[in-house]
Parts: structure tokens; C-alpha cells; sequence
RNA sequence: GGGUGCGUCGCAUAGCGGCAAUUGCAUGUGGCUGUAAACCACACGUCCUCGUGACUACGGGGGUUCGAGUCCCUCCGCACCCA
């Protein structure tokens, strides 16, 4: 892999470049969609394509279950797997161990919702999930499948992460829950930062590492990561963990991260993408970005717009003859009309899912082009 | 004409003397940020000063009972069987 920065905007740390792979280039700054299970959920890859999605993310842990990477590596690899031509990055399963974790025993997400009188510094130094052990090599983890036990550690990782073969890898890491405290994350981040140096002792593709920065919400923690990890001889950084409980933390984070990280190398801000982020986030210094919304709420019936979300299993757009978005231009919008499509959430088709997820990413990857046209111009 | 069974929230269901009354669907509202997620939570008789509040409710009418959706009588409707 290499990274080239093709323009420095002079207004902001927001950066156009070129990622190249043996499967392609990506211009960047570009939206990551997810999929987990080697597939945008509902849709195939030639259709993601359509999408103007550039790199997709598959998830380590889930692929590890199922089929295995025994099996992707005899099926010769993940991009044959899903026949996906383009770049391909795979996840460490670093984020299930909070996701199955903390997660999942406090109905947390990774970015918390402030809400008066909550009791957030509840993790302490030797707090531990309810169906997941974090040990000093790793993790042992609890299948969502068949409660089946498994290790997953640095080394695992990164072996499971070979077998796959996709063109950029990340480090294992431990994304930490936004109601861990300082003690908490302080001793995560030694730990995390051993498994990481691990991951890239333990490497032999040639695959891209990305190492990942974490220390929560603290600004020195968050500052001795993108340090420690920044001076590493990594090939990009994510940047990972809870993200605090407004955007304000999530610009300081990315503020305090930033001047640590060497600048040739491309940056992964991992899991964020509400519209009405992109721009700080880009502008902050962020180069990719993967993100479950536009897939995940288009199951759920919620198209992006430039007027809102809007959430299509409603009755009132059944009497609605326009498209999703006046002004998109993908195939659905240039197709169907927001009645059909109500309709066909409202009689349970499948479609209408298939629908939602290629506007939704369409229109986000639409969005972030528009953003690399506005560094280009100088604008942002 | 005779017999049997059944009528409970928009639909479908539970209920066998303590009931504003079960469950599913539908409907409505909210949530979802490196996917445990075609998911989850809440609401769903009316009214209000929003409460272990008031009122009206299980086809209609009457009765038994401290108390009836539940038991009895009768009427209406539906289904099936026999003539």
C-alpha cells in the first residue's frame, strides 16, 4: 500500500490524497462501508459498487467464526470470496470485545448520549465484562452464535487477518466503553499498546498494518497513544475507542491525536460517520471512515436526504410521488418513487432494504466527494 | 322446524367468579456511530389535576352474587349438523 497527500488544505489539517493497492486506488478522504460478513448486508458487490464506494471493511472476528479464514484462504481470499475488485481492509475484532462486552451488558454504544444524572465513571481498574475475559495476551471471548468460547489475541488477529488477506489490516486492540474511568482506560491502553506492538512484531504479509490509538476521552492518555503508537512503524492509524459524549469531545480528541500522527501516512477514524460530522471530522485530519449508519439505518427504513432523514416505513409516504432526493443521482432516486418504497417496507420486502442501502451509501459517498471537491477548491 | 357451538381493542386470539382484561399482527413514537441488529424499547378504550385517578367497556336486555367477560334466562347475529 501507499499513501500520497495530492493537496494540504491551508484553512484546516483536511488533506486530499491517493491510497493505492494492489486492488486499486482510493481517493481520499473516503467513506468506508462495512461489511462484516464479507458482504454490505443486502447487497452484492457489484452493487456496492455502483455506490461509488471505494473500500469496504470485513470484520475479523465474525469471518473467523464464519466460515473461518481456513476456508476464505482456500476459497482464495477475500476479495475473490465476495468478488470485490477494489481495496478491502479487515477490522481486528478489537471492537467486539467492547461490543460483546461492556456493550452489550450496558446497552452503551461506543459514542454515549448525555443524559442528566447518569452514572458514567462505573468501569473501574479490574472491571471485566460479563461474557467476554480480557486477559493480559487477549481476549476470550463467547460466540453470539452458539456461546462457543474462543481466544482471540494480537497474534490471532493478525493470523486470521492474513488467511483473509485483505489489502489493509489492523492492529488488536480493546475499544473501550464511555463508561470506563480513568483508571480503567489507563491500564487498557498499556495493554492495548503491548497487543499492538505484538501485531506488528508478529506480521509477516505484506499487507498494510494500521495501528490503532486509543486512551478514551483523556487528553493525556489520548495524547501518550497517537505518540506511542504514531512513532511505530505502522503503514496508517485508526484512530478507535469511545469518543466521549458530544462532538465537542469528539473534535477535541481528534485534535489532541492528530499532531502526534506522522503526516504521510493515512489516518482511519474507525466507526464514526453521522453526516453532520463529516465535516469536522475531515477537517480535523481524517482520511477514512467506516461506518455502520447508512447500511444499517437503511434497514431500518431511514434514507439520508438533503432534507433529513426521513423514515420511509411511514404512512405519510405512501401518497409521495417524489424520489428519496430531488437532487440525487443514483439509480433508485431515478427510479422509484418514495411511495413504492414505503410500500415495500410496509409489506416486509426485501427490496426495500436493498433500495435504502444503495441510496444510503450512494448518497454518503456522494456527500464525502462533494467534501474532497471542497479541498480541492481550497473551501474547507 | 329441531339440535349444537360461537360472538372479547382495527384483525386474530387468551380468559373458566376478583379484569381496563392475555398474546400475535396492524398502527404510532423513540432509539441505533470499527454490525450481537430486516433489530430493540415504549404506547395503543375515553377523559383529566397524569394517579395504587375518574368514567365507559367483553353482541343487546334481564337475573344470581359482596363482586359477572366468566353462572342462569331471554333476544339478536354467525357457523355447522339433522329434518
Amino acid at each position: 500500500m501507499e499513501f500520497k497527500v495530492i493537496k494540504w488544505s491551508n484553512k484546516s489539517r483536511a488533506r486530499l490524497g491517493v491510497l493505492k493497492t494492489s486492488h486499486g486506488e482510493v481517493e481520499t478522504p473516503a467513506f468506508v462501508p462495512v461489511a462484516t460478513q464479507a458482504t454490505v448486508k443486502t447487497l452484492t458487490s457489484a452493487e456496492v459498487e455502483k455506490t461509488k464506494s471505494q473500500l469496504l471493511i470485513a470484520n475479523t472476528f465474525h469471518l473467523h467464526l464464519k466460515p473461518g479464514e481456513a476456508i476464505v484462504k482456500k476459497m482464495k481470499g477475500l476479495h475473490e470470496y465476495m468478488r470485490w475488485k477494489r481495496p478491502l481492509m479487515t477490522d481486528s475484532g478489537g471492537f467486539q470485545v467492547f461490543s460483546l462486552g461492556f456493550g452489550m451488558d450496558t446497552q452503551v454504544g461506543k459514542v454515549l448520549k448525555f443524559f442528566p444524572g447518569a452514572q458514567t465513571e462505573v468501569l473501574h481498574q479490574n472491571a471485566q465484562p460479563k461474557t467476554v475475559k480480557i486477559l493480559p495476551d487477549g481476549v476470550r471471548f463467547r460466540s453470539p452464535i452458539d456461546g462457543k468460547e474462543l481466544f482471540i489475541g494480537p497474534k490471532e488477529s493478525i493470523k486470521i487477518q492474513e488467511a483473509l488477506g485483505a489489502d489493509i489490516i489492523f492492529t488488536f486492540d480493546e475499544c473501550t466503553s464511555p463508561l470506563a474511568a480513568y483508571d480503567y482506560i489507563k491500564e487498557s491502553l498499556k495493554r492495548t499498546h503491548e497487543w499492538e506492538k505484538m501485531c506488528l512484531k508478529i506480521k509477516k504479509s505484506k499487507q498494510a498494518l494500521f495501528g490503532i490509538v486509543q486512551g478514551s476521552r483523556f487528553r493525556d492518555l489520548r495524547e501518550e497513544s497517537a505518540a506511542y503508537i504514531g512513532g511505530l512503524p505502522f503503514d496508517g492509524f485508526g484512530i478507535g475507542g469511545d469518543l466521549g459524549s458530544s462532538k465537542k469531545t469528539m473534535k477535541n480528541i481528534l485534535d489532541w491525536t492528530m499532531p502526534h500522527l506522522p503526516e504521510e501516512k493515512p489516518r482511519h477514524l474507525l466507526g464514526i460517520g453521522y453526516l453532520e460530522d463529516m465535516e469536522m471530522v475531515i477537517k480535523s485530519g481524517v482520511d477514512l471512515f467506516d461506518c455502520i449508519v447508512p447500511t444499517h439505518y437503511a434497514r431500518r427504513g431511514i434514507a439520508f436526504t438533503d432534507t433529513g432523514k426521513l423514515n420511509m416505513s411511514k404512512t405519510v409516504f405512501l401518497s409521495d410521488k417524489k424520489p428519496l432526493d430531488r437532487t440525487c443521482k443514483c439509480e433508485v432516486c431515478g427510479s422509484y418513487t418514495r411511495s413504492y418504497i414505503t410500500h415495500l417496507f410496509k409489506a416486509k420486502e426485501i427490496t426495500a432494504m436493498r433500495l435504502l442501502t444503495t441510496h444510503n451509501l450512494f448518497y454518503y459517498n456522494t456527500f464525502v466527494e462533494g467534501i474532497r471537491e471542497k479541498i480541492k477548491k481550497g473551501v474547507l
